[in-house]
DNA sequence: TATGAATGAGTGTTCATTCAT
DNA sequence: CATGAATGAACACTCATTCAT
């Protein structure tokens, strides 16, 4: 009935039984935001309302639940890139508020744990990759068409300076390091900007060099 | 015979012994690397070729372990620093030197372990944070004098920026994220470069600022 | 017999938890007696044939699991002390009673757990620490009126001398020490019958006193 | 002091090293009073000013250590005992004395370590045993002989209840259960004199039914 | 279905004892 | 002979995951 079509895993869900699922996804991302991937699952139960095994009733183990919470997170972003590439008049300003306002969506504390067990053959995943790519790819290639974006980047290169850039320092409170990040993404969007004014090691990531875990390239 | 002075924590250390201090400091450094911070001690052991209790014999626990290994990162860092500005004519290229080779030195695996709960009052600490900072303000400012820095960065955004950056990813081969560091410095670098392209926001951070959990400055 | 409701720690308690925590709490007793306060709480939780993080969810550490059964033993002794004064008609007969009661309790290698890092401050303690002192000074008082206790002991001098003279000697079968243990509070009950046949050194020990880790008196 | 001949382990043993010896037992009596039997034995050999591998050398291992200890515990008290028997005229006096003065050589406090899994067929044992055996059957004896001693005790129900009382409480500092100790053992006193207030369960302990570790008897 | 409870495997840390200088 | 260093075997405690109500 509501618009839950989009992540249909369980076609006929219970409503309690689907909104304790949102409950738990949403007390993930703010547990891994604020004490890190290790964070014990009984604290993300606790905040989020339910028992521990509740959680494993919609989650398989901490991997599925990592993977469902970056699912959820990548959907975000996606919209934010979709949404500045359509109301920002500016193609370069569009890249800029994209990345600003990914960088509140604090992907930096999610998308780090796509590196670990992440299951990248997930159609899941592949699905939501690829349409977080084409919204990346728009922006940045509005961007370029216009002559204000370096040639020499690709999407894959953002999204790893964004997640890195983003990421919270352990232990540090996450107004610490917040205090920093938006000067830094200011800092390197300025240095994405045409004309480029150095040469690039290596060569462009795509988003696609991101499923790659062994790469020989240079 | 001159000792190595410039670390005397116990004035005399049987050679074996500090033969192994060393390999676990080493070996430390690559598992961080490799499995982040929060790798098991015995696995560090077991790299080092030594006994579980060997590393507690010469490091009180975890804590005390990332901090000395820690400050051996920075003397190396700092080392750089100091090399890139007395060796680089252009001033704005020793810059650009000393943040290549701190990559390469692995810092962002290392620093990022100052934010727990890492002493800042200790006596080493601060003797290291003081000599570090002098040397990166020294590049810095040398690069500013010449025109070529912008003026609304300190320091503190720089280590900021280059720890996050030269972050390894939990869980990705080191390789993995090697492929982009470079370029991405090389970015922000760029970006670094006077004349300014944007406004920054918030204000400049200085090596003080990182030591202060708390700030409201913004 | 107190009913159980004294001790309502968690209002619902399965009752499969239920039955396990007293399992682990008689285990504890047991297990404490036969191999002293340092006995691994592996070993206990093996004596109760539970596993070892049972234990721990049940009791945070193993100062609780002594708490709690510090507590129990002093809820039974106070029993035996009200039992007692209600049911014996010779005053000093009552005392003499409670004494060995309470041996027969093990109170020897339960109350000297009170020393360490007991926590004299929880309520539940407190609680039960008056009630004790209570129902003791209560004999005590009963055997003095009668002219049968001699004047100069408090209610302090006697837990502490039927703590010790019941503790068991570590590493021998209880059977051992319980040989004398009868015995020697015979004796010791014999010198603390009016008329006194010494002076002693000192002040009366009060139950209070007992609870000051540090005192001048002499 | 006894002469040194009458613990003649080594034959040839440099100056030092019988030095070096001598400290290290009387740190870990010491040490066992402050902190309990389970006191690290590095812990002993720091306050001995020695290395922990010169302890090895002069004791096989904790038991050992203890048992020397307690050899050398028993040797004064047997001193005390004579003493008191020869220079006290009141029997029941001398009694008194040796029992306070065996108090302040905190006999508690390695007394119990006898039980654990000492050597009771060691030669040395058994001589220093009878030794102490017969010293205070001495004591006793006298007091009897003057009426002033009940028949029903034996020197091993002294010695047991002696120890027990004297015993420090764990965590407890020493100047806590010192204030109860002397106190305690009076009326303990107050209770061994003739005539007997009450009867005794179980049959007097000798000497020898210590070192036995099963016994029916009752 | 949701839940509290149970559990075994894992980690940090200590310590008795052995080794090498 | 004396010593600092090394080590493996504990033990306390945690946590992801499974079980039973």
């Amino acid at each position: 009935m509501s618009d839950t079509a989009e992540l249909p895993r369980q076609r006929h869900l219970r409503a309690d039984a689907s909104r304790n699922r949102e409950r738990i996804v949403d007390a993930a991302r703010t547990a891994f935001v604020d004490h890190g991937p290790d964070v014990p699952l009984d604290e993300i139960a606790r905040r989020a309302g339910v028992g521990n095994a509740t959680l494993y009733r919609h989650f398989a183990d901490r991997k599925d639940l990592i993977q469902q919470v970056t699912l959820a997170s990548m959907d975000r972003i996606a919209e934010e890139a979709e949404a500045a590439l359509a109301e920002e008049e500016d193609p370069f300003q569009a890249l800029r508020r994209f990345v600003h306002r990914a960088a509140d969506e604090r992907i930096g504390s999610l998308c780090p744990l796509l590196s670990e067990g992440f299951d990248k053959s997930d159609p899941e995943v592949v699905r939501m990759r690829d349409r977080l790519d084409a919204a990346i790819l728009a922006v940045m290639e509005s961007a370029r068409q216009a002559g204000k974006l370096r040639e020499d980047v690709a999407a894959g290169d953002l999204m790893v300076a964004l997640t890195q850039l983003t990421r919270p320092l352990p232990g540090m409170m996450c107004d610490g390091i917040d205090r920093y990040v938006h000067r830094h993404l200011q800092i390197f969007l300025d240095g994405l900007q045409a004309p480029a004014r150095s040469e690039l090691p290596g060569s462009p990531a795509t988003f696609e060099d991101l499923a790659q875990p062994q790469d020989g390239a240079m």
